[in-house]
DNA sequence: CGTGGGTTCTGGAGCGATCAAGAACATCGC
DNA sequence: GCGATGTTCTTGATCGCTCCAGAACCCACG
């Protein structure tokens, strides 16, 4: 009682246990471990904070002596809106936040972290550890994650050796889809990619943009397309690969006139996107293309709105919110997850690497090729 | 240079210091203060930094020192989930991004606030301070942040006496899109409604719960509309209302399906959300009700997709995006804002309430009444 | 050469909690 | 009645940093 009012004190748990007569652990444990004393105090104590306004142990200070702050941190590529738009990120999302609920933590995010970022937005949030999600290999966001010391969980790309990644078999998934068109007999291929580096490009494929590529999972895609024509003796010549910088209807639209409208039109698309595959057969529909009849298209992701469209659209599943839940769970049960007792970059040494499976799922948009 | 390596110690500023022989203050500041030393002892620190494999100071411990934690709790009802799928929340949210990025602040998320939620996940986390949005009145989590001390935003709902809120004049847009349906001839009404508590019910009104609603929202558009026909010298008589637990539109199509099969269906509905009038533009579909000829249906947000539904619909455009953004620098702004300096609870007494205007948007989903 | 005003750097006191170790007191068996 | 075993509470150190006040130094001015 001897500190007047000049600043106007935000009330600590020393206070409080001063004002009665009591310890500062013994607050300390009214609050946070309950059976660590009688019943009859911890009333008392409770009641005085409650009486004169005290809220609870700081959680920063709590944080500091703990070594854990209760929270993850999301590391976006785009910004939020973006993420928000984008139904595979949002279910992304969906899975993480499951795992966060389920250990009673806090979710922090950190969108658009392809462009140049205020290192700061990293190195000053106080987290367990970070979700990285689809960034590219050229970013600096992961370098500092890395260089923060605190655990790191890579979903989809870019994979690093070392550290912990939970992505799914893209070429695998890319080969089933375009095996899929072959064997309807479709020779004449066009590819719909996502970007290949984060500048903004979009417009016809380019085999030195494809070789220099920041973003591996639009690489790895394109390897498994490619494959899957190896296999069946076909060069990549009668392929024409257009790029689109995002993952959205507007873009693979864009896309979908621009192959559609060439020459000699491909009868088939293989998009590395639902969404970039829902703008294809929007363009379809602008130029009277009849899918699957005349075009048949295949996406990726298998998000709802694939199967609701029309035609709806076959497309290669891969477990999303999986992912998200699977790579939370990766990063807390890791024996490094536990802060302060290792400079362990990553989670898991050996085992740092979690694949999920796709599959291809058949639905309207993909027919036997008619030769024209 | 006397703890040994017992545990893999992680580097702390002292360590620094110490191994550079200069004070932990100058090391503090080669990080955040560059112009508080001369630059060839601070590319001296940082170089030292940089190679004993220091990640610059620890967030936690500036926060406690500095009083700041550098990030903003978003409070919401429902689960991450949801609200990503639900377009208003995440316009909402967008704008409230858009803030935290010119501010360089963080946004932690904690959703299913409308739920009984453990306090921990408010107690617990390093926050400047809180937005809430649209939180039932019984909910506890609202009078745990204010009990933390820190300061709040609300958006939308609970106004509650000294807290700051930043809203919409709901009853005025509600009376706005009623009196377009009169204005239009329609006489018999349907009005499809948000939640009135957070129990789960969906079904037909129920004067009840309407009078013990502890969603303000639902009661405050409801008393527009029933504004706007008593402006008309109309009684509630001829007016059937439909409660939806959530805003989605499958519970709309439901609500949408209940009015119209009823033994005199209405001529035109009034649904509080967009995406609940999607549900009954989608209900008449099915019933084979000619939209807006047969029934005039007028929602409430203008969501992306209320211009693009066929028809196009008719409804009250709020600007979502501007009012997290505004909720945000509301927050940030405030004179109370700044850390323990102050035991205020709310942002500012006074002005301590922002309402934005709305408008209504008319579309193709409202036409003059036909009598029947 | 002394004085004043910069700049650059240092030392030590906290920020508000938790935790390990130990003191005080009660309980119990033999 | 006495050591043993708990339970309940306290003491003091510590988490890693920032900030305040002041020391040390440099330079210039009169």
């Amino acid at each position: 009682m001897d500190h007047r009012s000049s600043p106007p004190h935000r009330l600590t748990l020393r206070d409080l246990a001063e004002s009665l007569g009591v310890s500062k652990t013994t607050v300390s444990n009214a609050f946070s471990r309950p059976d660590q004393l009688s019943p009859a105090l911890r009333d008392r104590v409770l009641e005085a904070a409650r009486a004169e306004g005290y809220a609870g142990p700081d959680p920063v200070a709590r944080m500091l002596r703990t070594g854990r702050a209760g929270a993850l941190g999301l590391i976006l590529p785009e910004s939020l809106p973006f993420a928000l738009d984008d139904p595979s990120t949002s279910q992304l999302i969906r899975g993480i936040a499951d795992a966060c609920e389920e250990r009673r933590l806090g979710l922090l995010v950190i969108p658009g972290a392809s462009r140049v970022r205020d290192p700061r937005a990293i190195t000053d949030v106080a987290v367990d550890g970070f979700i990285a999600y689809s960034l590219p290999s050229d970013t600096a966001v992961l370098h500092q994650v890395l260089a923060r010391g605190v655990p790191v969980v890579v979903v989809d790309e870019p994979r690093l050796p070392g550290v912990a990644t939970v992505s799914i078999d893209d070429p695998g998934g890319a080969r089933l889809a375009a095996r899929h068109l072959l064997e309807l007999g479709h020779r004449r291929l066009g590819i719909v990619t996502l970007p290949f580096r984060s500048d903004g490009y979009t417009g016809r494929g380019d085999e030195a943009r494809i070789a220099s590529a920041t973003y591996d999972v639009a690489a790895r895609r394109l390897g498994g397309y490619r494959a899957a024509l190896a296999d069946t003796g076909l060069a990549g010549d009668d392929v024409s690969v257009y790029e689109c910088a995002h993952s959205d209807e507007e873009l693979g639209r864009q896309a979908g006139r621009a192959l559609l409208e060439q020459a000699v039109p491909p009868t088939a698309i293989l998009a590395m996107s639902d969404r970039l595959a829902l703008g294809v057969l929007a363009a379809a529909r602008e130029l009277r293309v009849d899918v699957p009849r005349s075009l048949a298209v295949v996406g990726f992701d298998d998000i709802a709105a694939a199967a609701k469209s029309r035609p709806s659209l076959t497309t290669v599943r891969q477990p999303l919110r999986l992912k998200g839940y699977a790579a939370a769970r990766f990063l807390l049960d890791a024996p490094h997850a536990r802060p302060r007792d290792s400079a362990a970059r990553t989670v898991a040494a050996g085992s740092d690497e979690l694949d999920f499976p796709v599959e291809l799922v058949i639905r309207r948009s993909t027919a036997a090729a008619v030769d024209s």
